[in-house]
RNA sequence: GGCGCGAUAGCCAAGCGGUCAGGCACGGGUCUGCAAAACCUGUUAGACCGGUUCAACUCCGGUUCGCGCCUCCA
């Protein structure tokens, strides 16, 4: 089965089929550099570490594009805010946010260009639309895109003038433009801008919003490629105008698939800061939940659909890591000792089919799922699934090491899209250990009121002991985790 | 007004015209000194009104409610 993808231009399902397999460019939009970003954001860049991470397993190579917006109104005035320069405001989030990706476990893209490192080539593409006729200068130097010029205006967004027209806020500067849904491809500097400023052959000024991606994503990704993604507010008008610019400009297909990720509402509510639910990454990383929970939540509900964001949900995913971790735990312990550093000999070519049937029909059942447009929801059943079924061989004494081996295996191969690390524990400090092996000498000369306090105590410090046959275990407990 | 999405059990969340989604939480049991984990087992569904059909949570129409976008918010 091939993969197949909701294409919001087409407002279908497609089979995905590259300009030129293997090869799949993929453009995703990324941050506004003027504060950490939040798990709204992470959400869409979740979702895109799927989406790559799933072309991969099909086997495409991928070669991703995220721009870092650093510059524009935001950052402007977050700078002079701050009363630095705009390169040194701006690197402190790229850096906050490039150590956020990794906590996430989000997988790098192979370019991260920035805004302000591609002037030159936005004021190439800027000068190409003038001498075609989509662009016009206003009085105050900027230049606009006429988007009356270029007809197919409006088919990712499917609206049309009339629709624009009727709804359109007002906006500010309206009365320099032609049309008021025309938009800047360069602006003119003004006095609010302060130091910020690049010269053109119109003047001195800065880019508008929508060229940069037009200009960074054809100068490595060529000018029509497979992937472009971003959150659905992108869809009008920043992809809508980056089609625009893009394909007037070449005259050319500019993107073959666009994808579009719901939005994330806190408690059933859009987050803002004003009503109290917002959240940084950061945020959450203090309130001790850790990335691979996050990454978990985020990652559970299928990207078409708004998610929900709750403690609950947190709560959720740390249990159902929970189960993981103890299943992949399992597997380790019952899996041959050969299996741990090199390839083990199966025992019979019967008993491998056998183990291939019920562990390789729940991996084929996950990516299956994936390929079903990225259906997490369904892909996490088969995951458990093969849990469930691996558990209950284990405790029925049926489960050889040879098909533990295989269930970790299976367990590595879709852990490759998830990227959730099951079975990897914390090891618990020394003073926990102690603890523990204190309860166990209490318990092996019987005297439970002791083994009960000792582990009373080492579970008010967020570790459970679990006992086995021959000593203990030594897990974290959800209440404290960090 | 325009474009679009959704409503499934205590919470989160899928597929499917008839047959177990899955996770979390909760009840009972097995196991355990007690636990934990695991297994067995149980409880709580398809907003509302019509229609199509032998059969609708699933298809069609309508109603209600909620949400997103409509010029620089992922």
């Amino acid at each position: 089965m091939a993969l197949s993808i909701y294409n919001t231009l087409t407002r279908r399902l497609e089979e995905f089929a590259p300009i030129q397999a293997p090869q799949v460019g993929l453009y995703t939009c990324g941050p506004t550099v003027y504060d950490f970003a939040h798990i709204g954001n992470f959400r869409a860049y979740i979702f895109e570490d799927l989406l790559r991470r799933t072309l991969r397993l099909q086997g495409f190579r991928v070669t991703q594009v995220m721009n870092l917006t650093d510059v524009d109104d935001k950052t402007i005035r977050g700078s002079q805010a701050a009363g630095v320069q705009l390169d040194d405001f701006t690197r402190q989030y790229k850096e906050a946010f490039f150590e956020d990706l990794r906590t996430l476990a989000i997988e790098p893209a192979e370019h991260y260009p920035a805004a302000t490192a591609h002037i030159a080539e936005m004021i190439a593409l800027i000068a190409k639309l003038l001498a075609k006729g989509y662009a016009y200068h206003s009085e105050d130097g900027s230049i606009y895109f006429s988007i009356a010029k270029f007809k197919p205006y409006g088919q990712l967004a499917h609206l049309d003038r009339d629709g624009l027209r009727s709804g359109a806020r007002i906006a500010q500067d309206e009365y320099q433009k032609e049309n008021a849904s025309d938009f800047a491809l360069w602006k003119a500097w003004q006095a609010a801008d302060g130091a910020t400023a690049w010269e053109s052959p119109w003047g001195r000024g800065r880019p508008g919003w929508h060229i940069e991606c037009s200009a960074m994503s054809m100068k490595y990704l060529g000018k029509s490629f497979e992937l472009h993604t971003g959150g659905v507010d992108n869809i009008f008008p920043h992809h809508e105008n980056e089609i625009a610019q893009s394909e007037a400009a070449t005259g050319k297909p500019f993107v073959k698939y666009w994808l579009h990720c719901a939005h994330l509402v806190v408690d059933g509510r859009k987050m803002a800061k004003s009503a109290g639910n917002f959240f940084t990454l950061r945020d959450l990383l203090q309130r001790g939940y850790t990335g691979r929970e996050i990454r978990y939540a985020l990652l559970s509900v299928h990207y078409r659909q708004v998610l929900n964001f709750t403690f609950e949900a947190l709560a959720a995913a740390r249990g159902a890591l929970k189960r993981l971790d103890e299943f992949a735990e399992k597997m380790q312990n019952q899996s041959p000792p050969a299996a741990a550093g090199r390839e083990f000999q199966p025992v019979n070519a019967e008993l491998q089919s056998k183990i291939e049937n019920w562990v390789a029909g729940h991996v084929a059942a996950f990516t299956r799922a994936l390929e079903d447009d990225l259906n997490t929801s369904l892909a996490l059943a088969a995951l458990f699934d093969l849990v469930y079924e691996g558990n209950k061989r284990l405790a029925a004494g049926a489960l050889t090491p040879a098909q533990a081996h295989q269930a970790l295996q299976a367990l590595a191969q879709i852990d490759r899209v998830l990227d959730v690390q099951p079975g990897i524990t914390p090891l618990p400090p020394q003073t926990i250990i102690d603890l523990a092996q204190a309860r166990l000498e209490a318990r092996r000369r019987k005297d439970f009121a002791a083994a009960d306090r000792l582990r009373r105590q080492v579970e008010a410090q967020g570790w459970i002991i679990q006992d086995t046959a021959e000593d203990f275990k030594l897990k974290r407990s959800g209440a404290a985790s960090s």
